[in-house]
RNA sequence: GGCCGCGUGGUGUAGUGGUUUAACACGCCUCCCUGUCAAGGAGGAGAUCGGCGGUUCGAGUCCGCUCGCGGUCGCCA
């Protein structure tokens, strides 16, 4: 490595090695440095400057003895000024060895410094992992990616995208790039639009994944295509969404479902074990359907790493005399709760806590039920419940809830009824038990610390529903997208009991989180046009919307399968982080800003004016 | 859009039974110091407590509104 500038009219030689990659090999060769100033010890004598560059720290002695200009100039360097440093590499004496850092052996007896840039005091600390508001970090986010936290994160990423494209390579898949300008599609996610300046009024989408192209590109009879793509969702944001963000697509021809997810097994495994060897992997990934998942964790995207799995009490409570489950059941809705193992030592106010918390998605509310004392649980009797509502259960009640919960003396059952023929979000509907307890169970799971941050338990979930009602919109709404093949024998339900459609996608889930989905797609016109009446999609709409496609459709269209995960959540979970913000270089906050570009922004009157487009002021409501 | 939390020197926090020079650590500046590596020692500067309004003799502290950030529900095919 040899790399020079001219500085006053001189070359000089800035670098010839790393800081990071010295070590007593080096010894004896004289070298020449450039980097960041990380810390500096001045003695008054002696100064100590550990040297950072992108592969590490060196030390670097300044002794007035040996260079006295050298020596001048390092006593006016401050923190994260930029260096050019020749000297010596020197073996350390003895006790001076830092056997902390990696060039701890060596240090660089500084002969003459180059100051090739000072630096303002930077508003956080560089130099150590202190917690920072993260406002300021986007504001300063150079400054912060130059924070070990950080290169790290950005260096996961870099070996997770470089691993997957390498796989995928060596299997026969090839990089395409779709349009970033493409067409607006009114399902699903809003659009982030982008107006024309040709055809006033016109408007480019950006594409909420390449869905479309993919499939064309399988058409296109190139059968094995993928792509890191971008892709943009105007919705509200959260610690694992962003407005932009980054998705690996991927499309197959003559590709079955268990194609795709074996493919992906492989896919995950390898980079687990390239980028987090240390980390616990679950193999071979289980698989579930929806309503499996559904019935036991009352989620599509369970947490594996620890049980507390649902349970339907619904006909053993139906006679109770306790009204809260009794009228529910009779209503026609449900009951359910989960165990949590020891947790009858739990406080009144954590309950509490607990009860406040399922409220937050709507269920009514939350009946306790400890189990104290000794022996099996065939020998509880009353007094060994302690519980609000303890005076409407009987023994025989809470022993047969006990007995089919699998639970034990010392443990908490905890459950949430719901009403039948209420409204999906009304409080204390049935509809509301499942997602109250599934954030329950993962509530309670992170207040017992019971899922292992050092495990990665991924789950394929299968045979989700093609279509769900939509109450706004009155009418059958695709889950996943307009072009998941649906089951070929759910077909006679399309006119019967269309809920009941099975169709062929699919999710990978990790940890609770959802990384990503896919499906077989259609691939005949006929089939994409029942799809789209089911979805009450007019033909001239159809035509309209989806006509290329259906199109496309006709020219022999193989039949095609494909999977689309998110790589920032990926990155996120190999990196250990829970935000994906921590592994993007530059994201945005939850209001959709970039606190250092100042993006989005006003424009001017005339960047307007040529693309036809006039704002209209924000007016309060009456 | 709903709910919840946070906002105090450059950074991270303390201070909320109302009245005090608003405290501590790190950082920063000056001086001393030749083997440190979170160097050490001495001294110093630096915050009208996110903003506006209100209650009060008196507000960092209480109330209202507002802005920003975050979490969450809705939403995210």
């Amino acid at each position: 490595m040899q790399i020079s500038v001219t500085i006053r009219g001189e070359d000089i030689l800035l670098k010839t090695h790393a800081c990071g990659d010295l070590r007593s090999e080096h010894i004896g060769q004289e070298v020449t440095l450039a980097g960041w100033v990380h810390r500096r010890r001045d003695h008054g004598g002696l100064i100590f400057i550990d040297l950072r560059d992108s592969r590490g720290l060196a030390q670097v002695v300044f002794d007035p003895e040996d260079a006295p200009d050298a020596h001048a100039a390092a006593r006016n360097v401050r923190g994260e000024y930029v260096l050019s440093v020749t000297g010596e590499v020197v073996a350390r004496r003895g006790s001076t060895e830092n056997p902390n850092m990696p060039t701890g052996e060596i240090e660089v007896r500084a002969a003459s410094v180059e100051v090739l840039n000072a630096a303002r005091t930077p508003p956080f600390a560089i130099n150590e992992e202190t917690e920072v508001e993260e406002l300021l970090r986007l504001r300063y986010r150079y400054l912060d990616l130059r924070r070990e936290r950080m290169q790290r994160n950005m260096r996961i990423r870099h070996r997770t995208v470089a691993y997957i494209r390498r796989f995928l390579h060596e299997r026969d898949f090839i990089e395409i790039e779709t349009p970033i300008l493409t067409n607006s599609t009114p399902e699903g996610a809003r659009d982030y639009l982008v107006p024309s300046r040709i055809q006033h009024g016109s408007f480019y989408a950006l594409p909420q994944s390449p869905q479309q192209y993919k499939q064309l590109l399988m058409v296109a009879g190139f059968e094995r295509y993928f792509q890191i793509a971008r892709c943009f969702r105007d919705e509200d944001l959260r610690a694992d969404r962003q407005p932009d963000f980054t998705q690996l697509d991927l499309e197959m021809s003559f590709a079955t479902e268990e194609d795709i997810l074996a493919l992906f097994e492989e896919l995950f495994t390898g980079l687990v074990r390239e980028v987090r060897p240390d980390a616990k992997l679950v193999t071979p990934f289980p698989r579930m359907t929806y309503a499996e998942s559904m019935r036991r964790f009352g989620t599509d995207k369970p947490d594996l790493r620890f049980g507390m799995e649902l349970c339907d009490v619904s006909d053993l409570v139906a006679s109770s005399e306790f009204g809260v489950f009794s009228n529910a059941v009779k209503s026609g809705g449900v009951v359910e709760g989960i165990c949590v193992p020891g947790g009858a030592e739990m406080s009144r106010k954590q309950v509490d806590s607990l009860t406040a918390f399922v409220q937050g998605y709507g269920a009514k509310g939350l009946v306790s039920i400890a189990l104290l004392g000794e022996g099996a649980v065939d020998t509880l009797t009353i007094e060994d419940v302690k519980s609000p509502v303890a005076k409407y259960l009987s023994e025989a009640l809470v022993r047969g809830v006990a007995e089919k919960m699998e639970a034990k003396r010392g443990d908490l059952l905890l459950f949430v009824a719901g009403e039948g023929g209420k409204p999906k979000l009304d409080a204390g509907s049935a509809q509301r038990v499942k997602p109250a307890l599934d954030g329950l169970r993962r509530e309670v799971a992170s207040r017992l610390e019971l899922a292992d941050p050092n495990t990665l338990h991924y789950v394929f979930i299968t045979e989700f529903p093609l279509v769900e009602w939509s109450d706004e919109e009155n009418r059958w709404d695709a889950l996943h997208h307009l072009f998941v093949a649906p089951f070929d024998e759910d077909l006679p339900l399309f006119e019967t009991d269309p809920a009941a459609i099975r169709s062929r996608a699919y999710d990978a889930v990790c940890n609770g989180q959802e990384l990503g989905s896919g499906s077989v797609r259609i691939h005949q016109r006929e089939m994409q046009e029942r799809v789209l009446r089911l979805l009450g999609i007019s033909d001239e709409d159809a035509q309209a919307r989806f006509g290329h496609m259906l199109e496309a459709f006709e020219f022999g269209a193989p039949p095609h399968a494909g999977f689309a995960p998110g790589i920032d959540r990926i990155v996120a979970q190999l990196a250990g982080e829970e935000d994906i913000r921590e592994v993007i270089a530059f994201p945005k906050t939850k209001s959709g800003a970039d606190p250092m570009t100042g993006a989005p922004s006003p424009v001017t009157d005339e960047q307007l004016e040529v693309l036809g487009i006039r704002v209209v002021e924000e007016r309060e409501e009456p």
